[in-house]
DNA sequence: CCAATATATTGATCACTGTCAATACATCGT
DNA sequence: ACGATGTATTGACAGTGATCAATATATTGG
């Protein structure tokens, strides 16, 4: 019943935050999504219309929006429709909003 | 057959190192482990027994074991041996080199 | 209104994942 | 060597996710 080491502590992420995160961290988790996100940050305009997905990516029109989807619902992209388009963009707030999470952990070293 | 936008450009991650890194995000992706690493970076010698991970996370030991080796192969905890217990430690390298990859999104804005 | 095109949804399928009980392996103390 | 304890693996199960074909919705141009 002896105890390796010092229990636990303090400053630990509670559940309910880690529950807010995870799913965010878990849409930058597939490289489909990861290449998306690269390619609306590389274009030129900062956006790409949808329709332009699919044949790099090499994925079905359904596929590609169901990804789309769960980036946006990530709140990593957003999506602004041009008459028949939809222009979607990196969320840049979101992206630095995840990546400063990460940091608290690096600050610990 | 009129494009909606310039088609694509150039800046973009190849599959290859989507593929490489988003394992790492997945793993990332998953508020158990969130709250892992976050107890073992916030553990007062920086790392934890596996022991003491299951009553916290009221979780079985296999379960807990699964997801230390989840991390652990995606390069972001290590453990260590010390006698009958494992310690197991955050990696600050792995979650540098994951935090910095977040980056150039935000350089375009 | 109608045809064309972009996007979203539905349903199906296959693979993966989180979870635990049971079991095996490793290490220490006696 | 043996029992106790920490850790890893296996097998099973339920839930989730990635993918596509088919279909539905939305918007524009004629």
């Amino acid at each position: 019943m002896d105890n390796c080491c010092t229990p636990l502590f303090a400053g630990v992420i509670d559940e309910e935050e880690a529950t807010e995160m995870a799913p965010v961290l878990a849409a930058l988790g597939d490289p489909v999504r990861l290449r998306m996100i690269s390619m609306l940050a590389a274009a030129p305009e900062g956006s790409v219309c949808g329709c332009d997905l699919e044949e790099p990516l090499e994925l079905s029109q359904p596929t590609v929006s169901h990804h789309l989807k769960v980036l946006r619902e990530a709140g990593l992209i957003e999506g602004e429709r041009r008459g028949r388009w939809i222009h979607y963009s990196v969320v840049p707030e979101r992206v630095t909003e995840i990546r400063d999470a990460l940091s608290p952990v690096r600050a610990l070293v």
